[in-house]
DNA sequence: TTGTAAGCGTTATCAG
DNA sequence: CTGATAACGCTTACAA
């Protein structure tokens, strides 16, 4: 046989159990649910029993019974995005911890496949939702009746009817450009703006590029802003030449993420300029892989664990019926999670005071 | 509310969508899962109902009574490496034109991690499981029993007793050191091995790269193997450079993934060499950034498309009861996915003939 | 501490 | 083409 499904004439269930143990079906149940008030005796002989027969529990019948999955769905753009990727790790492994298991959905950059990952056929089929949308807005989801509940995570949506873990784009990238100003740097760009799009991380970024400059007392300059189509690699290279070859002289970037802080080293590189020595590189998302750039890239981190933790924390309280966080009311959670910044070697040592 | 669970007094069911339509609970069961024989009249006053009291089925109960719940497993090493990224990213959306959804398992290098995976409390939570172990050999599983169908994955284990997907690691590396000695490399390196290491792609590529080079009559110049620790973009720096200064004149390099691609040219170019004039560089893995690099890097795909069809393909038909890839037997399936050659600007076009 | 019995909401069987 | 009715395997009052 290829496969070994175990294809016995008779699956094994709690009665059988029972039979042999000699005892009810609902001391087996007491015992495979581990229910405190059991006599050691007894225990011992249904696990026995269980052993020998190889009994394993229906999870459907639990299921049907208890009201309940045990099963959360996770929906995000893209899973081979880094920055997704590792939201899904991290959700996964606290979702584990408090005993749910997690379907992912990616919906593919498509209006429809959120939609569907909100309404999809599967809708008694998972307890909640943790929901990172890029294409709906508030409008959309602003009066959906959902039949379980749901944790919005990112900054595309705001509205006081779901709970929502945010991350700091704004504070970020101002913490990413105020360490560049406090370093020495004179004339910081920022690379990988979305001109005209007005929301979106990007837009974000860029306003905690502006606040701080602003807070510094130091002029916005357009001609440090580079622009760029997607935020891969290659578009770093291409919007970090066109800013040396364009004379507006930065000697330090804030990359709006970390791949495009790769192709921006890169580009300076290859001209025989030096990261840090002529040009300190500030990356975002703190991916997995900025720590083995040459140089290792210093990087804004979103702090995805917390996220992960958080929103897997504030459904799985909904799903017991429980208010979030340890509140006292019932009102939808916001809680922005706090980015910090990874210095690495992309950056110049901070001027001795 | 923060959440909007719909805490109606009760839950609209078949029996209630049945009432309201004046049909019976068959009928309605009938519309829903789109059974043939229904006229038209009867559906539309069905689904009139179905609409009007916002019923939705119970997946629980369904599961219970059909003995399936159209869920899958996938069992991987670390979701956040972009091979299993992509992998679990296809098969997911593989299992959805199927109508099968997937619970995601990154079992963290561990072996009790991928233990757990197989033999977890969710036996019967899933219909089946694809299965992509690093840790466990063929001694763990060779006579385990499973509750439900499992299709293997890679090649770290090889088994008759479980359908099989492999990959190309032998050949993929064979073709790309070909394809260095055809565009008129004479040195070709061979970056990223793992010496002492029997078992695994590392030993397998590597070996791949000493066919091609037999076979074209070459001699194995050991001066030309770069052996590292992991395979992060770093560890292809440091490699390349030892390489470099060894003075083995390499005019070739066969990475034996993308990121040591991506880190051995970063190193050749920081010398002031080119890549491809001076030297020539193919990856492995095909990478969804290896087309972001400068310049775009030349590397072996594994067909990761296929690998995912493939496997949801079979694992479906052995849910299914039905005999793999329409074999007229019941035996295990093997079946290796070829690998093929994406040619990008890391390499010199081919000498005109 | 353990047993009894009534569902959970669907699907399947088999007549009508 | 449609309708009654018996499972599916488990949990949970309630009783003992």
């Amino acid at each position: 046989m290829g496969s070994s499904v175990s294809k016995d004439d008779h699956v094994v269930t709690m009665r059988d159990v029972a039979k042999a143990a000699g005892v009810s079906i609902k001391t087996v149940s007491n015992v495979v649910n581990d229910y405190e008030f059991v006599s050691d005796k007894t225990r011992a002989k249904v696990n026995e029993a269980i052993e020998r027969l190889g009994y394993v529990m229906n999870v459907s019948a639990r299921n049907l019974r208890r009201g309940r999955t045990g099963i959360i769905g996770l929906s995000i753009p893209d899973l081979q995005m880094p920055y997704f990727a590792q939201l899904s790790s991290l959700v996964i492994e606290e979702a584990k911890k408090v005993g749910l298991r997690v379907i992912v959905e990616p919906t593919l950059y498509s209006r429809e496949g959120e939609f569907d990952a909100l309404l999809g056929s599967q809708q008694t089929m998972m307890d909640g939702l943790i929901y990172s949308p890029l294409q709906l807005g508030v409008a959309d989801i602003e009066d959906i009746k959902l039949e379980y509940p749901m944790v919005l995570v990112g900054e595309r949506i705001f509205t006081d009817r779901f709970d929502h873990i945010a991350t700091e784009n704004v504070e970020g990238a101002k913490r990413a450009t105020q360490y560049l100003l406090q370093i020495g740097c004179k004339r910081v760009a920022v690379l990988g703006t979305h001109p005209g799009e007005d929301i979106g991380s990007a837009s974000l970024r860029l306003q905690g590029y502006k606040e701080a400059l602003e807070e510094a007392g130091v002029d916005f300059d357009p001609r440090l802003e580079a622009p760029v189509g997607m935020w891969h690699r290659t578009d770093g290279v291409e919007a970090m030449n066109h800013l040396l070859d364009s004379g507006a002289q930065p000697d330090g970037v804030v990359a709006l993420n970390d791949m495009l802080a790769a192709g921006a080293m890169h580009a300076i590189q290859m001209r025989g300029l030096r990261v840090p020595d002529d040009i300190s590189v500030v990356g975002f998302d703190n991916s997995d892989d900025s720590q083995y750039l040459s140089p290792a890239l210093t990087s804004i981190s979103p702090g995805l664990e917390a996220v992960a933790r958080l929103s897997v924390r504030v459904l799985n309280e909904r799903i017991a019926g429980q208010h979030p966080l340890g509140n006292d009311t019932d009102a939808a959670v916001f809680r922005k999670v706090s980015s910090t910044l990874v210095v690495r070697d992309s950056t110049r040592q901070p001027a001795v005071a």
